[in-house]
Formats: C-alpha cells, sequence, structure tokens
DNA sequence: CGCTTAACGCAAATAATTTGTGTTAAGGTC
DNA sequence: GACCTTAACACAAATTATTTGCGTTAAGCG
C-alpha cells in the first residue's frame, strides 16, 4: 500500500528533460558558454523558461547536469596491463576532460550550482573509475591504494590547480602524482588513518 | 612622460570599497548567505546597483572579494617550534576557516566568480603561509618539503573534499596528510619534477 | 478506467541587470 | 596651485531575467 509519492521519470518528463539537456549542448557548440541564458535555453528546447527555474534552479545546476550526463556513457578505464600505467593514462584522460576550456567552466558550474547531489556526483565519477583500476590490479596480485589516497594524491591536486591556479598541470607534473602514489606501496611505508 | 592609464586607489573609490565591504559583512551577519543580492548590498552601503555591477560584475565576485580581504590581515602562522607542528596547527586552522558554512560557501564564490585574480588570490594566501613556515624549517636546519608539495598534500586534497565530497576531513585525516608529506623526506625517497 | 497530483504551459508580476547620459573628483601636468 | 583628462560614480530608463499564480496535461497507481 505505497501513498502517492512518486517522483515521475517517464513520458513527458523524460522528453523535456533530452529536450532541454539536448539545447544546451547545441547551444553550447555554438555560442560561448557564459553568453548563454536560462531563456535562451528555454527557447532552443521548445520549453517554459519557468519549467527550467522550477527543474534546475538556475543556470549553473542546468550546466553541470548536463555536462555529468555527458560525462558518464564513458566506458571503463582502458586495460594496459599495470596499475602504474592504468593510473597514468586514466589521469591524463581525466586531465583531458577537465583542463579543457569547456571541462573547467563544467568544473566551474558544478562546484556553483552549490548542490550536494551534483558535486558528490562529479566526485563519483572519478572515484568509480579509479576502484575499476585498483580492482584490476588486486586481481592481478599488486599492491594498490585506496581510492581514496588516490583522490587525494591525483584528483586533488590536479582539479585544485585548474580551479585555483588557473593552469592544468603538465603530463610530467601528473605523472609525479601517480609515482609518488605508488611510492608509498613499494617502499613500505605505513599508512595512517584515513578520515 | 607617462601617459594617463592610472587605476584610481584614493578618495572616493576607497570610500565606496569600504562601505561596499562594511556592508556585505553586516548583511552576511544577518542574512543568509544566498539571500543575499546585489540591491541589497547596494542600498546597505548607500552605493548605486549599477556602480557595483561595473565594478565588481557580479554577486559571487563581490562576496569572493571580501571574503579574502577579511582574510589576509591574519598574521603569520604561530611558531610553534617544530616544522611538524607549524603544519598541523595551520591546517587545522585554515580547515576551520574553509571548512566551516560560511567558509566553504566563500569558497564556492571564488571559485563561482570565474575571476583569475580572484582565484589565484586564494591560493596564494595559503601559499603565502606555507612559504613562512617552510623558511623557518629551513632556519632551523630542518629538511622540508617545497610550498607546491604542500599544497598538494594538503591543500588541495582538503579543499576538494569540502568542494566536492561536502564534507571537511577530520582532524585525524589532516594531520596524516601532513605525516604523508614529511615521511617522504626522512625516509628520502626522490621527488619528481613539479610541473 | 478513474483518481491523484507531479510536472508543465502560459502570462502577469516582480526583481535583477544593463545601458545611456550627465556629474564628480583622482591623478597627473605644467 | 590652477588646469586638464578621464576613471569612477549617480541616476533613471530600458532591457532582461526570475518568480508566482493558476489552469491544463499526463504519469503513476490502484
Amino acid at each position: 500500500m505505497k501513498v502517492h509519492k512518486g517522483i515521475r521519470t517517464g513520458g513527458r518528463s523524460a522528453r523535456v528533460q533530452k529536450a532541454v539537456h539536448e539545447a544546451v549542448h547545441a547551444l553550447l557548440s555554438t555560442h560561448d558558454r557564459d553568453s548563454l541564458t536560462v531563456p535562451m535555453v528555454a527557447q532552443m528546447s521548445g520549453v517554459t523558461p519557468s519549467t527550467i527555474y522550477r527543474r534546475w534552479g538556475d543556470l549553473p545546476s542546468l550546466l553541470a547536469d548536463v555536462a555529468l550526463d555527458r560525462m558518464r556513457p564513458d566506458e571503463d578505464p582502458v586495460d594496459t596491463g599495470s596499475l602504474d600505467s592504468d593510473l597514468k593514462q586514466f589521469a591524463e584522460a581525466y586531465l583531458d576532460e577537465t583542463g579543457s576550456e569547456l571541462g573547467t567552466a563544467m568544473l566551474r558550474d558544478v562546484v556553483a550550482s552549490g548542490d550536494n547531489g551534483t558535486t558528490m556526483r562529479c566526485a563519483d565519477i572519478a572515484r568509480c573509475r579509479l576502484a575499476v583500476i585498483v580492482e584490476r590490479a588486486k586481481e592481478r596480485g599488486q599492491p594498490a591504494p585506496t581510492v581514496d589516497q588516490l583522490v587525494d594524491g591525483i584528483i586533488a591536486p590536479m582539479t585544485y590547480r585548474i580551479l585555483f591556479d588557473r593552469q592544468p598541470p603538465t603530463t610530467d607534473a601528473l605523472f609525479a602524482m601517480v609515482d609518488r602514489c605508488l611510492l608509498r606501496h613499494t617502499t613500505g611505508i605505513s599508512e595512517a588513518g584515513q578520515g
């Protein structure tokens, strides 16, 4: 005896979401990111502005939602045979995605949205991919850092430099981060607790 | 024979800036952060909205500017006698500043402003303090990591967790980060290049 | 099939932002 | 210290964005 409590996901709602997402993507390939407006997206998608405001709140939230949606379909990171190269491959790919002008604007939107769900979705994308890589390493019998350690050691510094220093790390710096993460495990340095 | 190119810092401009900054601070202690508006600040400070828009661009930029200004007057981090405790003391203080609800909102504003100067000012605050600590260690003859390494190892992970995981690290996790940064230097692990 | 209501469209009302024009005064020159 | 030049500001009108009230559509469910 379930009470009426459903959030509607099918039919019209799905159509609206699809139309809006596609409109954003289309506009983004034509116009500059910060020349976009909610009314603009509304017109392009054939939806009323008020619908967008009620559903997404504001422009950064909408753009963040769209961006994260378009990021998920990517399949698992490629298996290059070793933990070290898996991580370097992934780190470089992630840098390409987030270090570009558009990717950086997207990161800003995610943060600016102020929505817990959105920011955590963003963090989870990286964590999921890292989890796959770590799992692979364990299956090979290789010692591997935890996902949290990799986030702290690679994702966080990369993201910080992009958002605050406004200059993505070089590939060399990135690889050095990976090396440092792995060195701890090959030299037997004990790890302190994670919070 | 200098061409007319001066940005005006004195007199009226300074008065306006002071009035606006104080208005923001006053409103922030009364109202919720995201109930603030530019016209609201304008009225409180006795300045026209258009002045604020022309000078700061938008609300996040203004709030970020105010927040960073109120962060600088803090004197140098306390000298606790050792690099390890200096860093832990600083890390904890920095966490207090940025991990609170208001501090987090400020970080978001800094990022959302999208202004290079603002984000780098924010990063420089941490870097300057860290530089003081590192310098002290060297004067004592202690081996110390570079400022960049400390940013990557402490500030970046802390900031990432605050902004994306929406949950500041615990003090224990923070101290563990410090320990990891320092371990590298006491165990003689070579460092790869910074980008 | 029929009920309930989430999600939407529409349009009016409100609020924010931009822009044009005139004024004030900072910073430099002689 | 009188005299420019123009950055920074005030004011108000115009534009644009956002919110809100209310009627309509159709998703989810029995």
